[in-house]
DNA sequence: CCCTGATTCGC
DNA sequence: GCGAATCAGG
């Protein structure tokens, strides 16, 4: 893969939005975040919006040769990196939270079409729950929505899922009942 | 361990 | 210019 016009305005953009390297390798494909991250400071647009930068920016200490690292990584002399920057995210309030495709997620499950204990340990979890955002998903966080998409409470779990499962063990649990449970609570 | 970005350097 | 390897940190 190359970097294209299509693929730099991609990158660029997402960059801009605060998306993460990692997210950005997976939307253009083909490319590791390494491979972003490389481009990105190409591009020389590493820092993200230096807010509030006023009068004139001081290069800071000349960056260290670091040549030492030549050879062989015996001596552990780390230049210490950079300039630091504290980055201040732009983050997009999340107003009409979209679930992302991918894997079908099952419809937000109402309270009465599930048992009381399964129920309660939800809750109990659910209290627990990072109530991370639509970015903040990932391969292993539990995508089990909570609250309600049209207002503001709503947010996913994003426990650690389950090793090939989309959501954390507690709502696996919820989402994949055995066909005898789905009996046994019919009244 | 999961993740993040930063840097270096052979290609 | 590119990006894997590596590093530093949350």
């Amino acid at each position: 893969m190359s970097w294209t016009d299509d693929r730099v305005a991609t990158l660029t953009k997402m960059w801009g939005e605060g998306q993460s390297a990692s997210q950005i390798a997976k939307e253009l494909g083909g490319v590791t975040r390494n491979a972003v991250i490389g481009k990105v400071h190409r591009l020389g647009l590493s820092n993200r919006a230096t807010s509030g930068n006023k009068g004139g920016a001081k290069p800071k200490a000349a960056a260290k040769p670091a040549a030492a690292r030549a050879a062989k990584p015996t001596a552990k002399a780390k230049p210490k990196a950079a300039p630091a920057n504290a980055a201040p995210k732009p983050v997009l309030p999340p107003r009409k939270a979209i679930i992302p495709a991918g894997q079908p997620l099952p419809p937000q499950p109402s309270a009465n079409e599930i048992s009381p204990e399964a129920l309660a340990t939800v809750r109990e979890v659910e209290k627990k729950a990072k109530k991370i955002g639509l970015m903040e998903l990932t391969e292993r966080t539990c995508k089990w929505p909570i609250g309600d998409p049209a207002t503001e409470e709503f947010w996913f779990c994003g426990l650690p899922s389950e090793p090939g499962k989309p959501y954390c063990e507690a709502h696996v649990g919820v989402a994949f009942q055995p066909m005898s449970a789905r009996r046994d609570r019919r009244r």
